[in-house]
RNA sequence: CGCGGGAUAGAGCAGUUCGGUAGCUCGUCGGGCUCAUAACCCGAAGGUCGUUGGUUCAAAUCCUUCUCCCGCAA
């Protein structure tokens, strides 16, 4: 099929180099190239390289609500418009242009976990099962009418950054599975059961602090949902540290105790998580024997 | 010039204020103890103290040049 494709960051790469190799995809929106990092350079979004690896041509308009986009999209005469991870609301008109509509990739199983977020919250929620869905977009926030789902489980100690690498490339599959049963007629469009919505708001920074009055397993849920970004931390020995890695542990005491050293075991409201993997502000990621070789912990410290 | 932390043995850290023999915890290797051990005891190896130049009788330490790593902010 003749597509233009919409999507920013890596969640978005699979699917496009998946459709590249099998439909003629003559355009690649994307979002603006951003200043990233200490040195604030201009860095394009992971897509913007990919497309042009694929000598896609490239558009990166602020926003699809003008006509001067609108006429670009237009002018590519695509019959589907594929979105994954795109960023920007797209207005009733882009919706209506291409004669299959535009086809949303998302990283849940809808109608839960709509919005922004849905592969952290499915780890932070200690979700054994979550998936990735395709749907008709309507004027709605991921509310369109659900084409196909393909489920998969979650690891125990999987972080979120592990599952979204997954779910891309389910994403990609699955958007290829899509395309041809829509160009087939073989798939009927669902409604989305509104009883069962779930909506996810950004995650930021101000979920980091670990709060080891909570059951362990909502702490590690913690630590695997925020990583690779924006990470829990915790304060130990006195330093601000992210923790990349940890695991449940045996034994109970106060929460926030240091059960052990070595290994470096927390108490939790209930049960206990052994910290494995720590890095200190200022510091490069550090296993928590190796922080705790050159700083004087004790069991008993207690961390809150 | 956005703010800040850092570079010392394989790892993690102290020592820099006030210049004077290179230290700690862990790991590694050897030995011992033990039914046994990631436990314990004894011993050993391992570092041109990130780079450049300077001050000095003497620099990890003071002054100077540069490089690299990281946290925050965006």
């Amino acid at each position: 099929m003749k597509l233009v494709f919409m999507g920013t960051p890596d969640f978005a790469v699979p699917a496009l180099e998946q459709l590249a190799a099998r439909h003629e995809v003559v355009a690649v929106f994307t979002q603006p190239d951003k200043p990233v990092g200490r040195k604030q350079i201009l860095t394009p979004p992971d897509v913007k390289v990919c497309a042009q690896k694929l000598n896609i041509p490239v558009c990166q308009p602020g926003s699809m609500k003008t006509d001067e986009a609108q006429n670009q999209l237009k002018s590519f005469a695509p019959e589907v418009i594929v979105v994954a991870a795109y960023g920007q609301i797209l207005p009733k008109a882009v919706l209506d242009l291409p004669k299959y509509g535009c086809v949303n990739i998302h990283g849940s199983l809808l109608p839960k976990y709509r919005g922004a977020s849905p592969i952290q919250q499915a780890v932070l929620n200690g979700d054994r099962v979550t998936g990735v869905t395709t749907m008709l977009m309507d004027v709605g926030l991921d509310t369109g009418d659900i084409l196909l789902t393909r489920e998969t489980e979650i690891g125990e100690n999987e972080t979120a950054a592990e599952l979204f690498d997954r779910l891309s490339v389910l994403g990609g599959e699955l958007i290829l599975e899509t395309l041809d049963a829509l160009e087939q007629g073989a798939v009927t469009p669902r409604k989305q059961d509104e009883a069962l919505a779930t909506h996810t708001s950004k995650i930021d920074k101000s979920y980091s602090p670990i709060d080891f009055t909570q059951p362990a397993s909502a702490v590690h849920n913690l630590i695997r949902g925020l990583y690779s970004w924006p990470m829990a931390t915790a304060v130990i020995g006195g330093k601000r540290v992210k923790v990349h890695k940890a695991r449940l542990s045996q034994g109970s005491g106060k929460a926030g105790t240091l059960l052990s050293v070595k290994p470096l075991v927390v108490a939790c409201g209930e049960g206990a998580v052994e910290l494995l993997e720590i890095q200190p502000e200022g510091k490069k990621k550090m296993t928590a024997a190796a922080f705790a070789a050159g700083h004087k912990l004790q069991a008993g410290d207690n961390l809150l």
